[in-house]
DNA sequence: ACTCGCGGGACCGCCCGTTCAT
DNA sequence: ATGAACGGGCGGTCCCGCGAGT
């Protein structure tokens, strides 16, 4: 029927306007601060309200962390589609990742939900495990590109320069959010730099 | 007098015992899941008992955070006095770091504390900060007493070093408390290897 | 809508009865006696059902003597209304109060809060002192009216007047309800008439 | 001994500093505001020490009730003997009466207990009625002194005229504590006159 | 099917009066 | 006169379920 059509896709709005306002609010003070009379007030809406879309608070906060984990995979990683494969396309990840911390107004989402849930087993760290794992082989997979392409060193290990750079994206994160230190952006430019002349065929010039 | 010196001696192993226990709950679970009630139950006393020790909640966590900072810089940075300066005391201090991220039960207590505070303003946050920027300038004396034996590369500069180095430290806190992956260890050493390698003097052995 | 409406008043009816309960309550033990559990226990709802009708017990407490506001002004100058303008209506007020005073089990609420909170700045001081001028400028109005009928001496101050009568509110109240002395109704009359043979003309009968 | 009775001594002075202090405390909020700890704080003694000079906390209240009632008739009653029994005597209690409550920082702790504890059977309460039939009585005992002397008129009844004067006590400590209305002592002089006056003989000039 | 208001029960941080050993 | 500890209670907030409306 039409009219069921209508509801179900005004409760699909609904529920995305309310996956949306959560997602700066969990920016804001955590994954767990995510309560839902909180959510309901920022949204305007009773709490049975919000409530009725999730069924349970985690099944809001796994609605929240997806978000933010599509968010991140857009602006990183997707975005540098359009760059070649192999080492450009590395670099251009990087890069959007170092302008991605920068601009988020307080926080990544999915690594403070590693920490707030790194020892509470449940759906929630499941899936946050889920997708860091997602996110780090998206990087080996960029790394490897770049191996294949012989643009890297031929004695090195994919899967050891994804865990250098990801050391990078903690230290980014870290410097901006936590210690808030300017120099941050530069020194993880720089660090990135440092690691990829390392692995890097010396005949290349990049 | 005895008495009053006994009664206070008491009071000091109390607050000492309380501590200590939360200090296991909040590695296992993080900073704010200590409540008066849970570490009340933890270490058999009656609520009121255990906040007569700390007046508010907050003390609580910044003792535990305190304590916590302290056993880090004894088991990483004091213990690896017995080296000496420069790069072995530097590599002493990152194989302890690992050491202790691999031995301790759940977590760090300060960088878990990182995140969950990054956007809470209050005495816990700028304890948090102040603890990991004394932690990383510990770093960068380090560092700076290898610089400053010509062991490093003369076009290198400190801070950018430890920050690299730091970017291990937290790669490798996640990979084993986040991931759990059992490759993280071993990751680590050979990260650290490949920073100091390219920084150190190329006529170095070490 | 019919559903909402109908949700509505039954709220609305809850918070009635709370009010009703409370103001039992209040009058037996004060208002600052007015605790949520309390409360809660009176009218047989968990704490959190009785705290979500009023959202602070602030506003429970004024919720209370406002309810006892209006039932003082209805039960003593409203229902005087159908007396005459003038000295039997002034008459009808004053009785009217002796015979509520005695009625009630156990205080006037807002005398009593007067007391509790007269050192005590915040929205119930504020409330207080507002509903008592209220009263008293209820009383000074029908004071007035007598004056202009040209019942009371020329000379005469209405707000004097007024003032004095007060004071038998007071002195009656105090009897019945503190010393608990069974000749309070009769001198409380009688000290009426004292005050009102000394205001009234010579010529009046009344 | 000598030692125990210093002790002694010393005990007493400080139980006579808690009372002190507490009473500025219960005036300015009340004697059931007259928590354990509070005291303790105010005069900078610990809970306990505190609680061992009176055994429970409503000895403590009893106290204080004892200290303010004392003076009270120290300042209305007892100052007042230096003038003639009858007329100008119970002028100079009446007067002081008004100076009193003029003075006194908050309020008066015994009006304020008595609506406090009306309704809270126990020993506070019976101190209460108690002090307070003691100091109608007082007041009685003032007015019969005129009346035996023939300063009022025969027809009136003690009792009488010592309810009504009441009254100008209670709504004279009302209007200056509670409504803090700057009029209230003029008005209660005047009330008190015009009682005074309708009850002298008309031979009198007072 | 979706949304809502009401209400429950558990728990929070905090503070109370009190006891006991010293 | 003290400090440690207790049990109980405070106001307040949480997540969640029920029942009823559109």
């Amino acid at each position: 029927m039409t009219k069921a059509e209508l509801n179900q896709r005004k409760g699909q709005l609904t529920r995305e306007l309310i996956v949306r306002e959560a997602t700066q609010l969990a920016r804001a003070q955590g994954l767990d601060a995510l309560t839902i009379g909180t959510v309901a007030a920022a949204v305007k809406m009773s709490k049975s309200g919000v409530f009725a879309h999730f069924g349970a608070r985690e099944d809001l906060q796994l609605a929240v962390l997806e978000a933010a984990t599509q968010e991140f995979g857009q602006r990183v990683f997707h975005s540098a589609l359009k760059h070649r494969r192999g080492l450009p396309r590395l670099r251009a990840i990087l890069q959007n990742m170092i302008g991605f911390y920068r601009e988020i107004a307080h926080g990544c989402i999915i690594l403070s939900a590693a920490h707030e849930f790194d020892d509470r087993p449940g759906a929630v760290r499941d899936a946050v495990v889920s997708y860091l794992q997602r996110l780090r082989s998206e990087l080996e997979r960029a790394v490897a590109h770049a191996f294949d392409a012989g643009e890297l060193r031929a004695d090195c290990e994919v899967e050891q320069v994804a865990f250098e750079l990801f050391g990078v994206f903690l230290v980014v994160h870290h410097g901006l959010k936590t210690l808030r230190e300017a120099s941050t952006v530069e020194r993880g430019l720089r660090a990135i730099d440092a690691i990829l002349a390392r692995y890097t065929r010396p005949t290349d010039t990049n």
